[in-house]
DNA sequence: CATGAATGAGTATTCATTCAT
DNA sequence: GATGAATGAATACTCATTCAT
């Protein structure tokens, strides 16, 4: 009606072309929302990151937003939501000594953590939630780290670690590793896969005993 | 009937009893509102923290505020400052080994970072603060990973560590100390003392080489 | 997820099942569509309906509503315009006295004031209307008055009642059977024909002349 | 800082130069505030009057109207209890007849129901207001009108009023004043005085008992 | 020094309306 | 005819900041 309409979207470039004809065209846009929340989220923070903003980087327009999630605190508890899941659903071997799962355990984790999702969890954190959605992250971040308290234990129990105090061992591990996303680049020389296994290290070493194969031991001897 | 003009603030519990008369009233008031500050940012977040909550806290007017600084960027930048300085001021010895100084830094790094200052620094980050200003506080963040590189560097050179990448390794320790404020509280059974004692004891065993008198070179021998 | 794609409508329950096959189908759920849109104004208020909540009413989509009308603003001006057709359409006895066409008169009144429309008319009223739309339906008011005060005019003359100022008499007595709306229910003890006959007695005692039979000649006798 | 400041207000019209020097200045701008909210809610409709509307007539800045309100549902919820608070504030003489006190009550009560605040509660009603605030407003109302259906009792009991059902005839009575804001205008030819005899003159009338020296009786002898 | 009052700039959210399918 | 998706326009409300006293 009003002459005024000049920028209308090209629609071939909305979603950041990353929407295929199909069946799933809404769960899929959800996911695409969510992940550049969740990025811009991280690079400018939670505050200064507008709707307007999300809705400019998916060559959308703002309101349309509200087609997918009903505020923009949503959008982050889902956000977070996703990430404690992908960490919760890491595959335990059940047959494996403690020190074994946790390694594993921290494999899935650091490529999370340095995944959209689970950066921003972290580094946007749960002080922005509604109180009452920060309660449920804030559950989600308890059950994995009970995830690893319990690894520990059984690590303590099979002697495949040296006694310790599993609460407090297990923060400076994850901290070791949530400080990740606040200095890892992808793009850097380091691929995902050799900062997993150096972080490992790192933090395994932590953990008194010595594993087989390992240079303290080796030196040890 | 609003509660615009109600409570009247009682000028003896402003400032929280802090300020005696005398000449420094200017530069204690300025202390004590940049550690209330602090506190509130860590605790509510930055953006949720409104200058009327820290005028509150302190029983004075919001425009109060504005006589010891001159808007909330310059508040969170200053408080960040002191944070930095208060870590870059560890005097090092220079006579001693790069283990030994290391250990001698994080302790006085733990103390800083579990104090208001150093957790707002952490927690709050530099996202909120204008471009100029957190470039400000970056420079001083990297000056004090380059302090630690640094020891790193001089560990490996005495043979008190083995070798090792000290960038990444570095952001290792720190990502394990760093992490504290989001876990450490006070008031619980353990006090700064044992914390950093333990803290450092984790991050020290992360540095290969064995330290004369571990544990883990105990168990070895 | 989201409650956005949930809850596809049951094409069964569409249009509250009032449509039948058949040729006036459109007319008919135009009708439909009318009615509810008036109850649902005068309940909740016009700006508070939106139209997602007529059509979900209805079990149709909010877009489909715009194949019988072409504003939300078009559906309040049919609403008001039914109502005051109802109200003009009421057939006046040409041989009657002014009293006893008023009665007349204010029985069908009353009837269509508690109806969906009329009450929508009074309760709603026309200032959400696009000024255009506000005449037209000022301009319809206005008519239904004028009807009332050539009746008290003709009585006047027949002396079926007594002289008064008709223009303001007749607000007196509009205004005693347009606030019925804000109170009666038709689920009440009372139905409309008793409310009809207690309402019409009310204001006619408000002319002066008395009325044959009625108690106020009764005593004077 | 900006340069685009250019309208800065006078501030010689600002508050409608209705304020003085003085110490009630904040309770009496806020009165100025209510009045002017009632008289445009009124004219163009709660929804249509926009918080700016209101600053632009008050000559003052929209975000300046929450120093003295904390919503606009308050300040109407404000403005109907003003309304209210007024009716009910009407001094009854426990001496009087039912029929007395009827007229001298609907004589204060058609005052105030013509001006702005009486008007604004009738006219914009009780739906846009929060649920919890309606039902304060609709206990006012009530509250008001039960003291008409005492009167009317009483009034019945000491026979200067015929039996009748004090509920229903209430309402009908109430409904003849009620639209008096629909219609009437000061500046017309009949001064509120006036008008007050006349309504109350018509609603009395509605009441089946003669009443002394009334019109209506004398012409009857 | 302190502050009540005032405000500009900004943002999440709502909703009537359009359009491609 | 019907509708899911998309959006322009509009608005209440917040808050850092200024200024007169």
């Amino acid at each position: 009606m009003s002459e005024t309409n000049a920028g209308r979207r090209e629609r071939k470039r909305a979603w950041q072309g990353a929407i295929q004809d199909g069946d799933d065209q809404f769960a899929m846009k959800r996911q695409v929302l969510l992940r550049t929340a969740a990025r811009t989220f991280s690079q400018r923070g939670f505050h200064q990151t507008t709707l307007s903003d999300i809705a400019d980087e998916l060559h959308i327009a703002k309101p349309t937003l509200y087609h997918y999630f009903k505020s923009k605190d949503e959008i982050l508890l889902e956000v977070q939501q996703v990430a404690i899941g992908q960490m919760l659903d890491a595959a335990i071997d059940s047959e494996a000594t403690g020190r074994e799962q946790i390694r594993a355990f921290f494999h899935r984790y650091v490529e999370m953590i340095v995944d959209d999702f689970g950066t921003c969890l972290i580094m946007t954190g749960v002080l922005p939630l509604l109180p009452k959605n920060r309660s449920l992250v804030r559950q989600g971040s308890k059950s994995i780290e009970m995830l690893l308290r319990e690894m520990l234990l059984r690590g303590i129990a099979d002697k495949s670690i040296e006694p310790c105090d599993p609460k407090i061992v297990a923060k400076f591990m994850f901290g070791a590793l949530n400080w990740l996303p606040y200095w890892y680049r992808a793009d850097g020389g380091l691929d995902v896969e050799n900062l997993a296994e150096r972080a490992i290290e790192f933090v395994m070493r932590g953990l008194t005993a010595s594993e087989p194969g390992t240079t303290a031991q080796r030196r040890a001897t």
